[in-house]
DNA sequence: AGTCCGACTTGGATACAACTAC
DNA sequence: GTAGTTGTATCCAAGTCGGACT
């Protein structure tokens, strides 16, 4: 068997590092990092001072010397072997066209289940084709130069005191932060095990009407509510209506074939969606204009639609221009206009913005309703471009209980229904008109609601690292598997966990964009190849190497390679076999199948679950291999940060570019110029420097080489960054208790990892990693 | 057993605010 | 001021998943 010496069961991300070779996973997960469609992320500083990453040779040092020749002269007889004991296999070309059944064609009477296979056993036997590499990174370096003085005591306060001065940023922030800490005194959990109770909310000197409701709602030590009911009383005052169209001023025309043409009121204000995207790519789509075009014709008045029936003809220029000047207008208000508009805002986030559960005030996410507008699909939407219509208030559906004031409508209006539903959460709703889905106005993440369903989210996660290995151990085996569906099914999940890839439910095609993930993957989404390099730029090759190439949800590219075991790599031949490239790789197995086999691993257990705990557990394994507990505050987040930078290139969470990016770089690359050379005269002074003088110059030579030296680190974290986005792990993936501890234990201020808002976000994992000394929680 | 759909999480883009540098 | 950056907040689309429905 396989189990203990195989990657995914023993290492998986446990003590790979991605990006730098290492561990069993090496091979894979340096091939899954630098190939991962983000480019390279080699880590590699340039500042060598901070560490150095030595690239994963091992690679393919593949027993499978022996194995591939075996293999070559294995795979005809196999080939065969396996086709006839599974030739029965006929792949189910369900390639499911959205919902709809359309496919009958189930012609091949394929009887799956008891799949014969004398075959294999014999040929499986040994495939542990996956070595441990060796374990090959630097540990970081102190950063020597560097006196590090941390403040051991006090830093949570005054963290900036080892910044110098290239700093500034970060200061204003802490003093911003300071404050705002103040007023909220008490409350801040940093290192008080002993929060203040419930301070006294009442005669809180606000300094600022920027107060927010204070009232700290320590749920986490209380009771939980029997399943399925989600509140016992619920108060809010509904939606907050999106500003009535405002009809252009007379000189703002339309213009049609060449000649200003005025438009109703209605066809007015979608010609206004449109031309304020014309320079976006939208415009350029044909979807987008068709779509647009024929939803826009249907809000015109019988007269305007039959004048104006190409768009072509249309010119929106004029109307462009003035809702150009208009946004230029409000850049330039004065400081009183715009103070002026804040205080409005801030008015109705007072009334709007908050709700009342079980008697606590909570912050509330989205109490505005959608605007109107066109539809921004991503990818290849296909409806990208038609019109989302302006939601009325008797469009909306209110929840609330029912002995609390209902939220009032606008006058003249009534709601669509008020019902009292507490086995939701939601406080509005409404259906969208595009696709017909339903939306809803919910509570921030920072409530209890969310913040007790996060929480659960991570305790499975937890729940599943300690029944982790038995689980690879039952899809290791179910490779092996008689039933096609099972050899799918394990294969699937194999990527999902090693790869962290999403379910990949069914779409509607002609509703959605064509993406996928792992349960609907086609045969023309991935590549096989019996030796090939990982990389470009690796010495050599890997062996069984899947290529993945697909687009994920919001249409992202996932490209990989990565070597797999034997078994897998037999068996996506296998599953690959007499289908087309549209066809689905794993025809017999949908994600609801795959959830309901996971349920019986573990309770609570679903694919999303393996994505939380990899995510986790990459960042607290990254964490203790990169923290060097001698570096001072701001390479340990740097340290902190590349971990996180992992987790977000095994989760493929990219961004795109900025457009400043290079020129950022360049400014940086002058910037560290001009500071290296300032440090270069400084020593020069202090060469020559004599006496007091002398200390003097040590000191000015001191403080501009640790500028310089963290200018360097700052463009090193920076270009490493630059098409990888962090927020999104940190806010759904990673257990904040894991960071919590680490900037326990390692005295980094936890306003360094988390901004505020995370931190009310987390505030329960704040307080609970207060008190126990667990250093790290997964 | 398959489909549909409601509810809720996850995700990148964009708007905006806060600062700095010039 | 103004332009340029950067971090944060907001927005809303696009996933996941369970349960009702057929």
């Amino acid at each position: 068997m396989a189990e203990v010496s195989s990657p995914v069961l023993s290492n998986h991300h446990h003590n790979g590092e991605y990006g730098n070779g290492d561990s069993a996973y090496g091979s894979q997960d340096s091939g899954m990092n630098s190939s991962n469609g983000n480019g390279k992320v080699t880590e590699e500083f340039s500042n060598g001072d901070v560490k150095k990453e030595v690239k994963d040779e091992a690679v393919n040092s593949d027993d499978d010397v022996p194995w591939g020749q075996l293999m070559e002269r294995e795979k005809k007889k196999k080939q065969n072997a396996e086709s006839d004991s599974e030739d029965e296999y006929k792949p189910e070309k369900k390639r499911k066209s959205k919902s709809k059944k359309a496919d009958s064609d189930s012609e091949d009477d394929y009887k799956p289940e008891p799949m014969e296979e004398e075959e294999g056993k014999g040929d499986y036997e040994d495939d542990d084709d996956d070595v441990p590499l060796s374990v090959k990174y630097g540990t970081p370096e102190p950063s020597s130069a560097k006196k590090s003085k941390k403040k051991k005591k006090k830093v949570s306060e005054s963290d900036d005191e080892d910044d110098s001065d290239d700093d500034m940023i970060e200061k204003k922030k802490k003093k911003k932060e300071k404050k705002e800490k103040e007023s909220k005194s008490k409350s801040t959990p940093s290192s008080k095990p002993k929060k203040e109770v419930k301070q006294e909310t009442s005669p809180v000197k606000r300094k600022k009407k920027e107060e927010e409701p204070e009232e700290i709602w320590e749920w986490w030590k209380e009771e939980k509510k029997p399943a399925g009911v989600k509140w016992n009383s619920l108060a809010h005052k509904g939606p907050l209506f999106a500003p009535d169209y405002e009809p252009l001023p007379d000189h703002v025309h339309f213009k049609y074939d060449g000649k200003v043409y005025k438009l109703s009121p209605e066809a007015e204000e979608v010609a206004g969606f449109y031309a304020r995207m014309i320079d976006h790519e939208y415009t350029t789509k044909e979807a987008f204009n068709k779509n647009f075009f024929k939803d826009w014709r249907k809000v015109m008045t019988s007269k305007e639609r039959e004048h104006i029936t190409d768009l072509k003809k249309c010119d929106f220029g004029v109307i462009d221009v003035y809702y150009k000047e208009q946004s230029e207008i409000r850049k330039a208000m004065t400081k009183d206009q715009k103070l002026k508009i804040k205080e409005e805002r801030e008015a109705e986030v007072k009334i709007f913005g908050f709700a009342f559960i079980d008697g606590h005030k909570q912050k509330v996410a989205n109490f505005r309703i959608e605007p109107p507008g066109l539809f921004r699909g991503r990818g290849g939407h296909p409806k990208m471009g038609m019109l989302k219509k302006r939601i009325q208030p008797e469009d909306v559906i209110i929840n609330c209980s029912k002995d609390s004031a209902i939220p009032e409508p606008p006058k003249g209006h009534k709601w669509k229904e008020v019902r009292h539903d507490n086995a939701v959460t939601w406080l509005c709703s409404w259906t969208e008109n595009v696709l017909g889905q339903n939306k809803y106005i919910m509570l921030n993440p920072s409530s209890k609601i969310k913040g007790e369903k996060d929480y659960e989210k991570y305790e499975t996660a937890r729940r599943l690292k300690k029944r982790i290995d038995s689980i690879r151990a039952v899809y290791q085996e179910d490779w092996k598997s008689k039933e096609m569906r099972v050899r799918q099914r394990a294969v699937a999940l194999y990527f999902i966990d090693k790869l962290a890839l999403r379910a990949g439910n069914e779409k509607d095609v002609d509703e959605a964009a064509d993406t996928v993930g792992c349960c609907s993957l086609r045969v023309e989404h991935i590549k096989l190849y019996d030796k090939i390099k990982l990389n470009d730029d690796d010495k050599h090759e890997a062996e069984n190497v899947v290529e993945f190439d697909f687009l994920g949800k919001d249409s992202i590219r996932y490209f990989n390679r990565v070597h797999v075991e034997k078994r897998v790599y037999k068996n996506l031949k296998i599953f690959m076999e007499n289908k087309s490239p549209g066809d689905d790789l794993f025809d017999r197995l949908d994600t609801a199948t795959l959830n309901e086999h996971l349920r019986t691993l573990m309770p609570g257990l679903t694919v999303k679950v393996f994505r939380t705990y990899n995510a986790s557990i990459t960042l607290q394994d990254q964490l203790m291999k990169l923290t060097n507990p001698k570096d001072n505050v701001h390479q340990k987040m740097l340290s902190y940060n590349r971990a996180n930078r992992q987790v977000a290139i095994l989760c493929n969470h990219q961004r795109s570019v900025p457009k400043t990016h290079e020129k950022a770089m360049e400014n940086l690359e002058a910037k560290i110029k001009d500071k290296k050379k300032e440090v270069d005269a400084a020593k020069k002074e202090l060469e020559h420097a004599r006496g007091a003088a002398k200390e003097k110059a040590q000191k000015k030579y001191d403080r501009l080489k640790d500028q310089y030296k963290r200018l360097k680190i700052n463009r090193t974290d920076k270009d490493e960054n630059k098409q990888i986005a962090l927020g999104t792990s940190k806010l759904n993936y990673l257990d904040p208790r894991i960071s919590v501890a680490w900037c326990k234990k390692h005295d980094v201020p936890i306003e360094k990892v988390f901004n505020k808002t995370q931190r009310e976000k987390f505030r329960w994992a704040i307080d609970m990693t207060n008190n126990s000394d667990e250093e790290y929680i997964f």
